[in-house]
DNA sequence: ATAAAAATTTAGACGAGTCTAAAGAAATAA
DNA sequence: TTATTTCTTTAGACTCGTCTAAATTTTTAT
């Protein structure tokens, strides 16, 4: 039996490993779950008991496969859940969050199986993050940082890579959704931020909220 | 703040007093929720400690309007979510209690009332036991237990009063559902089990089940 | 290459929730 | 009314997940 705890802390190794493509470190998962790297290392020790991650002393921690598939799999519950507030309950995409980090520890497989049915078999979530599928595979796309874009290019917003109510209620207020055109008039070299064009208005925003923002070309 | 594990008291508390209307006791707590005496004993010192309880040592609890309200929720969640689960994601109804026992927990007064308005506010849940109102209004039936009944009274099943796998199972084999016309043929005075007739077919049931079957008369 | 700084682990403690065994109180029987 | 049985509480211990402080290892700077 996997507890609610050990749960986080896959959670949190596999989303520092997705933004690094490294093996996470005891404070970067102290930091991402705000516990103390003491609690780091003293639960570490106990995954590697159970062989849910690959972990040497002071050389940082990758998830075995076992421990990938169950944290894709707690992804999967959290994306379908914050899929089913949005879509069947009316919710808008800041306010899910929260809720869906309860409601992903519930163990029902046959609950997530009827769920994802009763949803359309969705492939991404209301703020554009792909859903993994049953058996772990995760949809990709072609899309990119708002940040990484070249001047004047023309494209739409495919998803953000972060999920803050105070992110995504601002970009409520900038007219932002999923599926906005959107197209990159400069780049200011002073500070990185950008001149955009949203639906003929044109707006200016930091390099911060640009790099959350995934854009699709054209 | 309450934990799981107080919630799971303040609703075993509920339960006894709902069936004896009378203080709960010490062991038919540790009963309810398969936990030692001791345990218990310790949980309520805690629970009066919060002020959830009404406790005097060996005296027996019963719960104060603040944990009986608690209660009410918990109860009103899990239904809701029992609701949720038959009517919108296909399961049957006997399928349902162990998941909606975590359901119950989370924490969102937002989500069960979107839950709630998303079912179209239902009154009684997929077994027919009444859903709280979100103010703690608890609907009424002049239900009566089918072994409660004169011989060749006719009737129809309002709910059960267990939600067991293997009783629901029973009872589907049985052909006996929410709504079906019922009819008491026979009281047999050796066992107090029961021949009924149920869809024009003649059935025998033991007391025990007949117990848990509520009847509303005519 | 050595010293200083930063990161990580270990030691020791604590609260929550549980257990078994033992002691104490209440109910029942003789 | 006294003895016995049953119920309940207390004592002491254990696991889980957390903490702070101290020790140790690794990295960085001089
Ligand atoms: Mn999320
Ligand atoms: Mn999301
Ligand atoms: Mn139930
Ligand atoms: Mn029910």
């Amino acid at each position: 039996m996997i507890t609610l705890a050990e749960e986080n802390y896959l959670k949190a190794i596999w989303a520092i490993s997705l933004n690094t493509n490294e093996k996470a470190s005891t404070n970067a998962i102290a930091d991402e779950i705000s516990t103390s790297a003491a609690s780091v290392s003293d639960m570490l020790r106990k995954l590697q008991e159970k062989e849910l991650i690959k972990y040497e002393k002071y050389k940082g921690v990758e998830l075995s496969e076992k421990g990938g598939n169950l944290a894709t799999s707690i992804i999967r519950k959290h994306r379908l859940w914050e899929t089913f507030l949005v879509n069947k309950l009316a919710f808008n995409w800041g306010e899910v969050h929260d809720v869906a980090e309860q409601l992903e520890h519930i163990k029902s497989d046959e609950l997530v199986d009827k769920l994802d049915s009763f949803l359309g078999f969705p492939k991404f979530d209301p703020h554009g993050e792909p859903i993994p599928t049953k058996d772990g595979e995760i949809p990709t796309t072609n899309a990119i940082p708002l940040n990484e874009l070249q001047t004047a290019t023309k494209g739409r917003v495919m998803g953000v890579t972060l999920d803050e109510k105070s992110f995504l209620d601002y970009l409520t207020q900038l007219n932002i959704r999923i599926g906005t055109k959107i197209e990159l008039l400069e780049k200011i070299s002073f500070d990185q931020s950008l001149s955009i064009n949203i639906e003929n208005t044109n707006q200016h925003i930091s390099n911060d909220v640009a790099k959350h923002l995934l854009i699709k070309i054209k």
